[in-house]
DNA sequence: CGAGACTTTGACCGTAGTCAATTTATGTGG
DNA sequence: CCACATAAATTGACTACGGTCAAAGTCTCG
């Protein structure tokens, strides 16, 4: 493991955890100030790219959406996974030109999980072996989706996925939570169209299944939208846990 | 990390190298016979599971093939991943019911990963690391397929993926290598249907772009094929490095 | 030889893609 | 605050890739 050393993220509900930070002791403060000053912004649309030696290198998202993808040499692209606030990766190995993008959908801050290390206790360790684990967990979940599910179902089984990593973290209010994608960033993750994304957000609308009104979205009647896709919560979601330092 | 300790592959081209096992000295041939004592074996079609406390466990095939895979409630089957000898994969933790599962596509033997630790250096750790690394680097590839390809790329760019990983273990002599796949698991793979399946074979056989004959694939013009399925091999493959336990 | 799994083929259908034009934001500079 | 430029969303008409259903043909193996 290239990124060694433990991480600072208490254990417990995972993504929006290493937001506790604050209200820890002095060393946590000092831990707190050396992570914040590595922390980088990238404004929305920016390339997230040249991240230092990135191989093996592992990041957490602070605050923002980041999306990874790769382009095809014709211009197709697939978009794997939206990193949410709380999210870590590890960029593996450089090389492989056409590998993996990242990309700031909104403006994003983004720091390196090395710099949150020295944690007393191995939680911080642990906690980021399962954000790893959580992240090939959701490109599973997609896989499925683009594969076996029809675009109304992966429509709807990827907003539910979305609520949930955001229910989890505290950004979702009353069923509603901003979602700052294009339509053409939706159908690049889901393998379709962007005119049959248009449509299919249409109809879903017109059956009165989701609510869309400037960038945000609203998801009420939970229990029948995951049945009509499919959808399976993930278990390691817990509930919105009070303090988050990214509103 | 779950699965502490280094494993007992040596440097260099990755998949086959744990092969090398009996060229060792004396303290590797005892680590080679803890290392069969732990090998289970499982006949085609069987399910692989409850392989003892999965979570966190890493397992490693000896020889065979292995699918991943997720089934639907309602019955479809998304298959993730193909596991050729000398690929490891982490379990990942356990619970989540409709998780991740593993069957046998033909008869298989596979080792607890662990049962190869206490390499004197850490060059087996490194490997492992690098192997699941490629794991995951397969899943994007496998996304793009699924996400973004024709039918016919879908099927010559698989195709290609398994002549390379096969290529470097020494599975492929003059562009031909066995296949031991139906063509209900190469559909459920590239999220197609059987039926269009065997009319994209069909074609391409006609095209005289592949040979099938026999349960093996012969690929003869290869960087035409790269081009048609815009296929690019990853740069971890090395040539077949001479020796190999499993033929 | 028969049973069952796998492959192949035909006919038909429907989901989703493509192309192109229009409308609606979102900005930005004057 | 408006005019213009650009990005994003929407709609229509048409196409085609791939799915479904059903039947027939092959292969394997006990």
């Amino acid at each position: 493991m290239a990124a060694s050393g433990s991480v600072g993220i208490p254990s417990g509900p995972r993504a929006a955890s290493y937001v506790d930070l604050r209200e820890h002791s002095q060393i946590d403060v000092k831990r707190a100030r050396t992570f914040w000053r590595n922390v980088e912004r990238f404004s929305a649309g920016a390339a997230i790219a040249d991240f230092g030696d990135t191989n093996g290198r592992r990041i957490i998202v602070v605050s923002g959406w980041v999306s990874e993808f790769r382009v095809l040499p014709d211009g197709r692209r697939q978009i794997f996974s939206f990193l949410l606030p709380g999210d870590t990766i590890s960029l593996g190995r450089t090389g492989r030109s056409g590998h993996r993008g990242l990309m700031a959908v909104t403006n994003v801050e983004i720091a390196d999980a090395a710099a949150l290390a020295a944690t007393p206790d191995a939680s911080g360790a642990t906690a980021l072996v399962e954000a790893l684990q959580d992240h090939e967990e959701r490109l599973l979940d997609h896989m499925v989706r683009i594969g076996r599910l029809t675009a109304k179902e992966r429509v709807l089984n990827l907003l539910l996925e979305l609520h949930d990593r955001l229910n989890a973290i505290g950004l979702v209010k009353e069923g509603a939570f901003r979602l700052p994608l294009t339509q053409e960033m939706f159908a690049d993750a889901l393998g379709l169209s962007v005119v049959h994304i248009n449509r299919t957000l249409q109809q879903l609308r017109r059956e009165g299944l989701i609510v869309v009104r400037r960038g945000s979205v609203t998801l009420s009647q939970r229990h029948k939208l995951a049945a009509l896709a499919s959808y399976q919560p993930s278990c390691r979601l817990g509930q919105p846990s009070g303090e988050h330092l990214v509103a």
